[in-house]
DNA sequence: GGATAAATAT
DNA sequence: CATATTTATC
């Protein structure tokens, strides 16, 4: 506990993209949220270090042309690149492979968002470090400085959280105790069990947090380069081998099973 | 078709 | 903002 008080830096920066963008503080009082209203019809900015967004699944694509058109043409599909690729590897951080014809989303409703290891080790620190007393979707989200984030993905990922952890409090089979995260025995709680110690729910540390401005994170904007889970022991579990389903690796946390 | 994850509605 | 329900994806 104490120890990773140090530490969580350390260990942030550890976790964020090493050579990712690294956003300069420039616009700083610019919220992302202001950002977007003023992001005027220029689709092409200049270089804005605030480009990549977040990881979004393929999207169904809903032309918002012909609205009237009666064109029973399906969508075409769309092939989805896959390109986790290893860390190591200067893979491009631009997700998305270039830009994203009319990415502004000026009238578009959002795909569905995708959240990765790092995204919600991200949202976990924002949450530990804030105490239960900010911990609330609107901080978060604004503490996380993702670009794309919206509140509402902050809260329902929030409330998944939270029922993670009372899960894990209710029958604690897994040593989570003391900051030390064993390797899980069920490939379920991958992502939220991979989370340090999430803490602060219960016990109340009345710290002095400031409400907004934190040092520690400027500004990040997440961006590819997830789903690569390290490679622990997944290969000798039982996975996708037997159910015709053929579940893959990567199961999010906890559940019936 | 079941299960999980995120979105959406209350 | 929290919880419940619905929808989409694996």
């Amino acid at each position: 506990m104490r120890e990773d008080n140090p530490n969580w830096f350390l260990r942030w920066e550890e976790e964020l993209p090493s050579p990712e963008e690294l956003i300069p503080i420039s616009q700083t009082l610019i919220t992302p949220h202001l950002a977007l209203a003023f992001q005027i019809g220029s689709p092409n900015h200049h270089l804005g270090p605030k480009r990549a967004t977040v990881v979004y699944h393929h999207q169904k694509l809903q032309p918002p042309t012909t609205p009237t058109t009666p064109t029973p043409t399906p969508p075409p599909p769309q092939p989805m690149m896959v390109m986790n690729s290893d860390f190591g590897g200067g893979d491009s951080t631009d997700l998305g492979s270039g830009s994203i014809g009319g990415e502004p989303a000026r009238t578009l409703k959002r795909p569905r968002l995708v959240w990765t290891p790092q995204l919600h080790k991200r949202f976990v620190d924002a949450v530990g470090h804030l105490g239960i007393k900010n911990a609330v979707p609107k901080t978060i989200m604004q503490l996380m400085s993702v670009e794309g984030l919206t509140r509402e993905n902050v809260a329902s990922h929030l409330q998944k959280y939270r029922l993670y952890l009372r899960r894990m409090q209710g029958g604690n089979s897994n040593g989570i105790s003391g900051g030390h995260v064993i390797v899980s025995d069920s490939a379920t709680d991958r992502l939220f069990a991979s989370s340090p110690v999430p803490a602060h729910f219960l016990t109340s540390h009345e710290y002095l947090m400031p409400p907004l401005e934190h040092p520690y994170m400027g500004k990040h904007v997440i961006t590819q380069q997830n789903q690569m889970v390290r490679h622990l022991k997944y290969e000798d579990s039982e996975y996708g081998n037997g159910d015709g389903g053929g579940r893959k690796i990567l199961k999010l946390f906890p559940a019936g099973n």
